[in-house]
DNA sequence: CTGAAAGCGCTTACAG
DNA sequence: CTGAAAGCGCTTACAG
């Protein structure tokens, strides 16, 4: 019930001009003690805050972010949000929240969307089917209307904007070269992303760590059926002692093929995995996972964008940012 | 580098007035037709979209609805958005994300600014600390500037606004009696939320299928070591035969004890969980659920608040909707 | 059929 | 120290 109340009408009841209100509002030098003190009781009591759609329209900015999400049932994309949405409210700013299922053309038309001024930047994980196809106009278009654009996570292509991610490539390496310090030889990788940007690091990783390709055992689909068949023969047949995981999918496969072969993990088996904290903790046994700090992504990826939007960077030099993983020990990895 | 073109520089490049050239762009009869395909002409080509801002500014919108979410790394939230994200693209509005992360601090001062007209509605599932301490002034402040709120999910409470949710009773209830028409006895209940209204009934479910206090065996804690110790004492003392649970927490409780004290699943004890697909669905072994369906309880929020928001919906009583539940069956309660 | 004017709610350079 | 004026980019009732 309560109208919002407006400049104009303060003015009114203080029979000053608007004007004087808003350079009240606003500490101006300009205005005399009194009046400001005038201008605020009122404003105070009438619970005055002014319109941001106006403020923006004066200012040329929408005070806005917008946020690309892939997917937001993974965990850790919902996580990167957390960490957004806590930096963009310190930096007053709104963040608008696109989810592109993965899809190229979803993110498109969201990209389209965005030219047209909705938000003052954007943060983006490109879709799968982005990076498979390796579409990028939409993302140059951005950048053409001058919208500063900051790539999270998904950040293995060659784009000249801000980036910031982990690193994929070092994680597993780390991961792989901890078993074998430990003396476990066969090392197995089970992979639904090969195919993607971030899971051809994490195998790089991983093949890193060993000396020679016979040494490596890898099962790579994205296709559930042939993962698990692929996944099965390195357990059952290989019988390989540890197996990697590069995301949740094969991380699952790994702990349903266990089960149903009546693989004991950790004794007949270690497993690391590539998850977030709330399902590897809670799994039985607990599975030892790589953190990624989604949070600290998001938190970062809004502190880029912040700086590019507020033209604080120097130069155009894209900047390249990276976050260090930690491989957190669980169950799965006891010995 | 394209700076954005305005109506302004399109009218001067084709020699009309401002007001022409957006008639004509609103397909307004009171444009000839040669006139209003010049105009578009030009707008094609320079790519002409209206700004927002200004738009809204004219029209006293904002444009995007602000969604309330306790707590993102939850994947039952994380689907409501991805439902509200769907059905608020298809009405053509942002959706602007805020977590409350169970604050009822957080949510005050989202509420709070949410008054100075960032959004034309706001979809709500109110915080744990809020729910426990029963202050709802900065909802009812929402309400007096006439800011149409829609609760989901969390809706058990006397708010005189729309609300969206599940049935939390009779899920419970169904789920309790498919075990007993199978011949169980012996059913149990563990629950990290018997302080919230959703906990409250989906206990009161459980108790309704059961005839007297005495089949009643309970294990309810918010505090994790608490709840282990209760839900320890019903699998392992009282022997129960199956265990309902209320909530993502208990529900990996049970299968952390079950895994601690080899019991085994579903052999020993049938688990029914408060949980999602994704997670359910790959545990070992998968664990049955009650679905809630969450994308369809976030596209049918952002239904309701658009209704209200273009004052479509006849007087002023609050909407109450309630989606089914579905009870399904994975491995966890194989007989 | 076209355009000048007013106005959405602000901010700020300028005049007094 | 205060206020009138211009303007952010649009829309629309009104005049011609």
């Amino acid at each position: 019930m309560k109208n919002k109340i407006t400049l104009k009408e303060l003015a009114k009841l203080l029979n000053v001009s608007v004007s004087t209100v808003s350079k009240a509002l606003h500490d101006s030098a300009e205005i005399s003690p009194k009046t400001a003190e005038r201008v605020k009781e009122l404003a105070k009591l009438h619970n005055y805050r002014p319109n941001p759609v106006a403020v923006n329209l004066k200012s040329s900015k929408s005070g806005t972010i917008g946020v690309i999400i892939p997917n937001i049932s993974n965990t850790f994309f919902a996580n990167v949000l957390l960490g957004i949405e806590a930096r963009a409210q310190k930096s007053g700013l709104q963040v608008i929240t696109y989810i592109s299922n993965e899809k190229l053309e979803r993110e498109q038309q969201i990209a389209e969307m965005l030219t047209s001024g909705f938000v003052d930047g954007v943060l983006i994980a490109i879709s799968e089917e982005t990076q498979r196809k390796k579409e990028y106009d939409h993302l140059f278009n951005l950048v053409d209307y001058d919208i500063p654009v900051v790539l999270y996570d998904r950040i293995n292509l060659d784009l000249q904007v801000d980036k910031i991610g982990i690193d994929d490539e070092y994680s597993l390496e780390e991961a792989t070269r901890m078993l074998q310090a430990r003396g476990i030889k066969k090392i197995g990788i089970a992979t639904s992303i090969h195919h993607l940007g971030v899971g051809k690091l994490r195998i790089t990783g991983y093949r890193n760590a060993l000396k020679n390709e016979n040494d490596f055992y890898i099962a790579n689909s994205s296709k559930p059926d042939s993962l698990r068949e692929k996944t099965q023969k390195l357990l059952v047949e290989d019988k390989v002692e540890a197996i990697l995981c590069t995301d949740f999918v094969s991380t699952m496969m790994v702990y349903r093929l266990a089960y149903e072969n009546k693989i004991i993990i950790p004794k007949d088996l270690k497993v690391i995995g590539f998850l977030n904290a709330d399902v590897a903790r809670f799994l039985t046994p607990s599975i030892s996972y790589v953190e990624q700090f989604p949070e600290e992504i998001g938190e970062q990826a809004v502190d880029l964008l912040v700086n590019r939007i507020e033209n604080r960077i120097g130069g155009k030099q894209p900047i390249n940012k990276t976050i260090n993983t930690k491989l957190i020990h669980l169950e799965s990895t006891d010995f």
